[in-house]
DNA sequence: TATAATATAAGTGATTCACTTAGCGCGTAT
DNA sequence: ATACGCGCTAAGTGAATCACTTATATTATA
């Protein structure tokens, strides 16, 4: 059977070496060293791994970038993330740029190796305690959003809910004026109401008031 | 040291009487049980527990409505759902609800134990299994809401996306103006060009793509 | 039956929208 | 070195909308 192809990027030399010793073996060949996304970019002119390990932090541009680029231009190859951040917004934005998986540096040789071959086999993988962090920031996005506890289908009328939607969906007052068959008016009176109801101060606390609770599909 | 009070609030007979079976001991204390949210408020006249395990699907309300009720009026009992439900909606709403964990039905005795101390210590409790749910749904929405693959950092100039961002949050052209120290038609020339370079057309338009990029909290 | 909520509509002054033009600075390309 | 593009700033203008108020008829609800 191939050995799994891999690339490291990571701007110190120690860290590569580490890495290296840690996981070589008859099933993982490193066929590329990169120090920044430069030199990454130049290696994969000649060659494309299976998977590149890449840290965030990068001399010329950040791994996260360099991720999202990779995703365009070589889709095939897969993405782990070696970083020693552990805040959400990065892994959020690992996994937008179109990263495999994420590893802490404190990530133990075995779970590297796990994650390595998870990745290979076309699955995501993302270690314990970087699973723990998404699952926390959930549970508070999750709370966050529950704190304004008001069901608007028991405040509003059935007529707001109608004008409130098709507001947040983009039509100006005058579209749904002529949309429901009333004056621009009646159209401003109802949001005013609206506003009124639900002690909103401005349109833009409208719209997001009707992301918020599902009204519209943003 | 005082046991832990629990009420089970599950419609099925032979289902109480097996939890009760597997988690009743010198520790957990099975101090109520009810088939129905009726029969719960009842209950809860008298005594308060410290722990309510909680079925979705009961006769007369939801589980989960139940529990928001629960989250107001007896803010001090935690709520732990047991559930034969693995939607991730419905973790989410359970969440939202107010509930401190989430089992499904087929847990073993040790996980429910682990889940029932946990909560009592106050923090929140999810299955293994729930976790991954979460985990999946987690990250399949940050890979969708990547699918409009244009970043907002890379077509709009720092100063639009600041002008961008503190007009999603809700301030008037007016405040933005005065906060940067700039003419409100600069503010507004910003928000023209951000519009013309993201091909929007109204301002609605514009809080939604501040959301779906994330530029925002909603 | 009285009271509240709903749906409709209009007046008004302030504000914003949507579009256009334009000066200045900075970096890059020819 | 000059030209070009881009970013930040600013203003003019007519239309649209905001935010606030008042008003009427109808429908629920207590």
């Amino acid at each position: 059977m191939p050995s799994i192809r891999i690339i490291l990027t990571e701007d110190h030399q120690i860290l590569r070496d580490g890495v290296k010793a840690l996981i070589a073996s008859e099933n993982i060949e490193i066929v590329g060293e990169a120090s920044s996304g430069a030199e990454l970019w130049r290696l994969l002119e000649d060659k494309q791994p299976d998977i590149i390990l890449m840290d965030i932090s990068l001399p010329d541009i950040s791994g996260i970038e360099l991720t999202r680029m990779l995703s365009e231009r070589f889709p095939a190859i897969k993405v782990l993330i070696l970083s020693m951040f552990t805040d959400e917004s990065f892994i959020n934005q690992a996994i937008k740029a179109g990263a495999k998986g994420y590893l802490h540096k404190n990530t133990t040789r075995e779970e590297m190796l796990v994650a390595i071959e998870t990745v290979y086999s076309g699955s995501d993988f993302f270690s314990e305690n970087i699973s723990k962090i998404i699952l926390k920031s959930y549970i508070e996005k999750a709370k966050l959003s529950s704190e304004d506890v008001s069901n608007p289908h028991e405040i509003l009328s059935k007529r707001e809910i109608e004008i409130l939607v098709m507001f947040a969906e983009g039509f100006i007052n005058k579209e749904i004026a002529d949309k429901l068959f009333i004056s621009i008016r009646t159209v401003e009176s109802h949001k005013n109401h609206i506003m009124q109801k639900l002690n909103l101060k401005t349109q833009v606390e409208l719209v997001k008031y009707a992301i918020r609770h599902n009204l519209i599909n943003i």
